[in-house]
RNA sequence: GCGCCCAUAGCUCAGCUGGAUAGAGCAACGGACUUCUAAUCCGUAGGUCGGUGGUUCGAAUCCACCUGGGCGUGCCA
């Protein structure tokens, strides 16, 4: 139940009698913003009555009558300037509690507007290391995924994958120049990862070697900009008639300076470190010196392949399944999914058909060679065909359109994409128009980028990103630490074995990292903390996961106490309303978080915002973890107590799991 | 230069189309374990929401300017 949205229903029907732009002051619902003033409020008669020229708190008076309400609030209050404060019935609680243990989606409604909605999500390069920067679409997408459908939507997921970049023009010049076709074929995924990361050595070599001058520049700039910010905060800090505010603003100031000038000494580090590691190493510095132009060579290696070059086009297609499977591996273990994989290869044979639809159309320019597109309000073109040719992203994310507009014939389509590409969607979407297209809504589902603990980007020591993977066995390895604590296991009836400690280890570490993802807003860059998102304590997955566990543990309790085998299934047969009884504070906080799970998917969809869902599900816990200190369920002879409890216990578990599941993170039955 | 985003507690971050006294987690301090699992709970302390103006009955939220930061900026994706 959508409490928010059925409170804007009834006042909609109120507000009809004072204005014919009800729906303008219908929506003004929140909750409150003090449990004292109640559960709920509207802020609508403030604007209302200064757009109809009354008192704010007559219209407010006038709302209330008008209000057709009473079975689900006991009769509002007009408060303040002209709030109206609700407070929900215990009687309209009790149903609805009931109402959610009967219903398996626990009284989330289905969308009355079911759309077909594409979420483009994920899309990494294969043959390349997945690295921390595509854990956020991953994550995010798959989340946005299971809420839309689970509200009702026919969701279409798609990887579209980088499969046809110069990162196969590395490995088949890595194959043609450094590989042994039977090692290769003996064992493919590791060889040829390893043949790309040699032969992208060589090219970072040469870049390196390049980017050094120009590097030391930039370092020594940095370094008097740092000594004299950093000397000006210590004037102002000094400073007595300085403000707090004023000298932490300085501070603040010299830091960031002080941090550019460490990101570009770091980088040189990486810069000569890559260097080394290459002429520290015989073999490696002679294939330096006989691969001087891998760089270019590597290029043409890729124009061969969408040439139609035989042999590239044959190692192409030997080499792409072996790809995949690496980066499913990544996927079964995050538990993603996709409906579709359609790569960038998918579109090849499309990409001259588009350009020559613009042509058509007259939208085209050629400018310096390249054809382009020029759209009104923005300063650069988009280039759709190089100078040499070649086709870029942007006439294969429209090769892409068209193509999910006649096949999947989707009303929506979601790309969660890096803000930093937010440029060329608003380009790429002004071209819809154009081409016909406008009956699509598209929308980039931009976020943030992920950052280290020191505010910037992780990177290894050579300078290259830290791989996924081992993000991943890190964390499962630290919860394993805390689900193993000897002091936790040795109350542990019956006790945990291996197999189990693993397993929870797995779900507590996998749902650590997602939640440290999506429980920040998407938009904002975010601090990678391992230490601080496997810490378990506070706002983490782990939380959620736990509280789970707690209302499990109980479930078994009380189903041995009583004597039953299904509790559940028992509670759902043998509750009515007035079995519902929400006599203790605790008890009617948790019932209210339980009702407002719909609200808050509706609040996560509504903006493509994960957060708030994480939000909610992290209020609802703490809701229940001061539940269960106040309220034991276990040993209640009242039948009242006992049902009510269960109820809520039954009900947080389950709202909890679904949540979760929402998040695409798991739960344990203990831990 | 131009464009986009950002600035909220010591730290990391929320704050829903403007609403009542700006919230959480961590860290700090004080309490609660013969536990329906203390991975917990209760409490205390901590903020001039970068600055200055403006719109408004009301601004962290909207507008303008300023300061500081991040990102992007015609043939990578």
């Amino acid at each position: 139940m959508n409490l928010s949205a059925l409170l804007r229903k009834r006042f909609h029907a109120a507000l009809n009698e004072l204005t014919d732009q009800p729906e303008d002051f219908a929506g003004m619902i929140r909750v409150a913003a003090d449990p004292k003033f109640g559960d709920y409020q509207s802020n609508a008669c403030m604007p209302l009555g200064k757009k109809i020229g009354q008192a704010p708190r007559d219209v407010a008076t006038k709302v209330v009558d008008a209000l057709q309400i009473e079975d689900v609030c006991e009769t509002p209050d007009v408060a303040g300037p002209g709030f109206i404060n609700i407070k929900l019935r215990d009687e309209f609680l009790s149903s609805t509690i009931v109402e959610m243990i009967g219903d398996e989606r626990v009284g989330v409604a289905t969308t009355e507007q079911p759309e077909k909605i594409v979420i483009d999500y994920s899309s990494p390069n294969v043959a390349k290391p997945m690295h921390v920067g595509h854990i956020r679409s991953t994550v995010i997408g798959h989340a946005l995924s299971e809420t839309l459908r689970f509200v009702g939507h026919e969701v279409i997921t798609d990887n579209h994958l980088g499969d046809w970049g110069t990162q196969f023009g590395i490995i088949i010049y890595g194959y043609k120049h450094f590989g042994d076709p039977d090692v290769v074929a003996a064992n493919p995924v590791p060889e040829l990862a390893s043949l790309y990361r040699l032969t992208n050595q060589l090219i970072e070599y040469q870049k390196a070697k390049a980017s050094l001058p120009q590097l030391n520049t930039k370092l020594a700039e940095a370094e008097s900009h740092a000594e004299t910010e950093d000397a000006a905060a210590k004037a102002i800090e000094s400073d007595e008639k300085a403000t707090a505010k004023e000298k932490k603003k300085a501070r603040k100031s010299a830091d960031a300076a002080r941090r550019r000038f460490e990101s570009i000494k770091s980088d040189i580090a990486s810069t000569q470190a890559k260097i080394a590691d290459v002429d520290n190493d015989a073999k490696l510095a002679a294939l330096a010196a006989e691969h001087e132009d891998v760089p270019a060579a590597v290029l043409r290696e890729t124009a061969k392949l969408h040439e139609g070059d035989a042999e590239n086009r044959a190692l192409w297609e030997k080499f792409l399944p072996h790809c995949k499977d690496e980066i499913n591996r990544i996927y079964d273990r995050l538990g993603v999914t996709f409906d579709h994989t359609l790569g960038e290869s998918f579109y090849h044979d499309r990409l001259p058909g588009v350009v020559e639809m613009l042509n058509k159309l007259g939208l085209t320019t050629k400018s310096d060679g390249a054809v382009c597109v020029f759209l009104d309000g923005f300063d650069s073109p988009m280039i759709i065909q190089k100078r040499d040719g070649a086709f870029l992203y942007a006439t294969t994310d429209l090769a892409t359109l068209q193509y999910r507009n006649e096949v999947f014939q989707c009303d929506r389509i979601l790309y969660v994409v890096d803000s930093r590409q937010s440029e060329h969607f608003e380009k790429f979407f002004a071209m819809a128009g154009p081409l016909g297209m406008e009956n699509i809504e598209l929308v980039h589902v931009s976020f943030g980028t992920v950052l280290g603990k020191d505010g910037r980007p992780m990177k290894t020591r050579s300078g290259s990103l830290i791989g996924l993977e081992s993000l991943l066995d890190d964390a499962v390895a630290r919860a394993k630490d805390v689900v193993c604590n000897p002091e936790r296991l040795s109350n542990m009836s019956p006790p945990m074995g291996e197999e189990e400690q693993n397993q929870i280890a797995e779900v507590v570490g996998m749902g650590a990292i997602k939640y440290a993802d999506l429980s920040h807003h998407r938009t904002s860059d975010y601090r990678f903390d391992v230490d601080k998102m496997v810490a378990l304590e506070g706002n983490t997955a782990t939380y959620m996961q736990y509280s789970y566990a707690r209302t499990q543990s109980i479930l078994r309790r009380v189903a041995e106490e009583q004597g039953i085998a299904d509790i559940e299934s028992w509670i759902g047969e043998n509750i009515s309303t007035p079995d519902i009884q929400l006599r203790e504070p605790a008890e009617r906080a948790l019932a209210i978080a339980l009702i407002r799970f719909e609200e808050a998917i509706d609040n996560a969809i509504a903006a493509y915002t994960p957060n708030q869902l994480c939000d909610y599900l992290f209020d609802t816990a703490k809701a229940y973890s001061t539940f269960n200190d106040a309220c034991r369920v276990l040993g209640n002879t009242d039948p009242t107590i006992l049902k009510t409890r269960l109820a809520l216990v039954v009900l947080t578990g389950r709202v909890i799991k679904q949540g979760l599941k929402l998040l695409g993170i798991g739960v344990c039955d203990r831990m």
